[in-house]
DNA sequence: TCTTGCAGTTACATCGTTGCAGAAATATCG
DNA sequence: CGATATTTCTGCAACGATGTAACTGCAAGA
């Protein structure tokens, strides 16, 4: 059996609730009686039972994080970062795969998942904004990645359509003319997808060109769904000087299909990415894409998340904020 | 408040217990009370309470995994199988990133993290086997991939040797002779590093040729530690017509330089890496590798994790288990 | 001297669940 | 039919911590 504050009251001789005093830094004790606690704590190799205290308080110190596959590498190097964060704060993260159904999002929205953390983040990509409010409980939440655009939420997200805009433009000015882009998903216009898109449009609009619906393919966002985009395109004969995929696993996928094929990269097509992972540098040809600010998301909105947790930056509102993003031009689209 | 037990029993008119009883499926109720009791708990909504169920039952249902840093694409690969399987058994995997050092992996064996969880999945990279004695525990450890060769301890791991050899031997046949290695570490002998060295030197002398010691690199075992590497030869002029890397990060960042200063793969140098993470299909050139057999991997080490939890399976040994590979021949190394 | 007030400590109840032991109701048997 | 099993259900204690309230000294003030 475990130690427990029984025990190190016992050999402290003082009661139960002096071990708990001194735990938790209550004002009023005396420095000789702190000191023998202190003494039988660290003879006996005391530790805190987490699951008591948690039963006791309420509080679990566990943030939650909802995505949908944790193999995709965004969402890994994602919440690689948020648990480095949260870390530091002294809480740990529970990571829940979703498959980005909305029966699983849900049931991470409602259930037992909830109840194991303090407070959610949480992807939301099958679910729309009146889900989530039914959904969302009396724990906090902060949604991550996603525009849901309404201010009920806490959401931490990044510049999907200026960064669409900018890659876009990037792939213009270079001379490019007939830009594809893989990844599309029909009627979205307030996630990952419809924002980018909605960047890729204006883009073309800015340059004076016309969307072309040829060039819209919709695909998984993974490597193999960007290969297949890319083989239906060439299978199609529609003309394509350049690709942006939606984000890198995409647009990798798009290069390697390509490059396959016999297609040159960047001479012939330029690739375009979204997400800036880590592959992107080390591709070959190097990819080029927008890095989104993850370290700045995954700071500030663990740290939002903890603030409502523990009751500061109390407003009553959602907060929304936006990471700064960066192009990173690099071989496979000069 | 949310609604427990107790408002379970008085609207289904029955004591605690009984709803206790009905939850844990005891054997001798009544069909119409554990109908009332279900029918109390749809009309309320309940919902078991995990922290009080944990506290006294001693279980949390989790596991806990401890690896290096999630951001690996190998590694979160991994995570993602491990949780999905747990996930069909009912148990969460709450992870905890160790950073390889030696305080943070006796932090996760020792510390609050081990509470929180009914057993662990351990990648021990600093720790040694007297450590891990040392710091074991009284609850269930499964060893994750590395060779601790200690028959006291529950092992799921690869044929680390075996596929390194055949990998090399592979590099071999193709008329390479002059096989650089990448990811070598100093005096390791049984880390998945030394492992697979062994392998590799065992290819060499089955096919006649020495160790040449230039041709083993010390580096991180990630991109930049590829590329790294391989600057360190070049500059150094040491001469190498294939290139193994110890994973398929580091094989992928050693592939990237090569290209980037003009040396043709595969047609100058051959490469292969270690563990076919998805980005290997998909690079390009593709990478050869080898499948250490993850989906195995994930599924025995958590079904022997949880077999041990739940008491059964009780061999007093530790079991030994190896996960069958494959060579994927692709065209970094035809 | 007797309150009054506060520092320092304590006992007890409580969080929501399950194990144990036993009570009540029903079935089985000679 | 009474005695003995067996089924069905219940009350109490316990898991290990923290909040509340109350108690004990001791110092200051009246």
């Amino acid at each position: 059996m475990a130690v427990t504050m029984n025990d190190v009251a016992r050999t402290a001789g003082v009661s139960l609730k002096t071990v708990s005093n001194v735990l938790n830094d209550y004002e009023f004790i005396r420095p000789a009686t702190k000191q023998k606690v202190l003494d039988a704590i660290a003879a006996l190799g005391y530790e805190a039972n987490l699951t008591a205290r948690s039963l006791r308080s309420g509080k679990t110190r566990m943030l939650g994080l909802v995505l949908s596959d944790l193999s995709a590498p965004y969402y890994a190097e994602l919440a690689s970062r948020l648990m480095k964060v949260a870390s530091d704060r002294g809480y740990r993260v529970l990571v829940e795969q979703s498959a980005a159904t909305r029966e699983n999002e849900l049931a991470a929205l409602q259930g037992q998942f909830r109840q194991l953390t303090d407070g959610l983040l949480f992807t939301p990509l099958a679910l729309g904004p009146d889900d989530v409010a039914v959904a969302q409980g009396d724990k906090p939440l902060v949604l991550l990645g996603e525009h849901i655009a309404d201010p009920r939420f806490d959401l931490v997200t990044m510049k999907n359509t200026e960064a669409a805009h900018a890659i876009t433009s990037h792939l213009l000015a270079s001379g490019r003319r007939r830009v594809a882009v893989l990844g599309a998903v029909p009627e979205d216009t307030t996630g990952s997808s419809g924002l980018r898109m909605l960047g890729y449009r204006q883009a073309l609009t800015a340059a004076g060109l016309d969307f072309d619906p040829d060039l819209a393919v919709m695909c998984d966002w993974r490597r193999d769904g960007g290969a297949t985009a890319i083989r239906q395109l060439l299978d199609s004969g529609v003309q394509f000087d350049a690709v942006f995929g939606l984000n890198d696993t995409v647009a990798l996928g798009a290069m390697h299909e390509l490059l396959m094929r016999g297609v040159k990269v960047p001479d012939e097509v330029a690739v375009a990415g979204f997400d800036d992972i880590d592959e992107a540098r080390f591709a070959s040809p190097s990819l080029t894409t927008v890095a989104p600010g993850m370290d700045e998301i995954a700071e500030r909105s663990v740290g939002l998340l903890i603030d409502r947790i523990e009751g500061n930056g109390a407003t009553a509102n959602g907060m929304q904020l936006e990471a700064g993003f960066e192009l990173r031009i690099r071989d496979s689209a000069p």
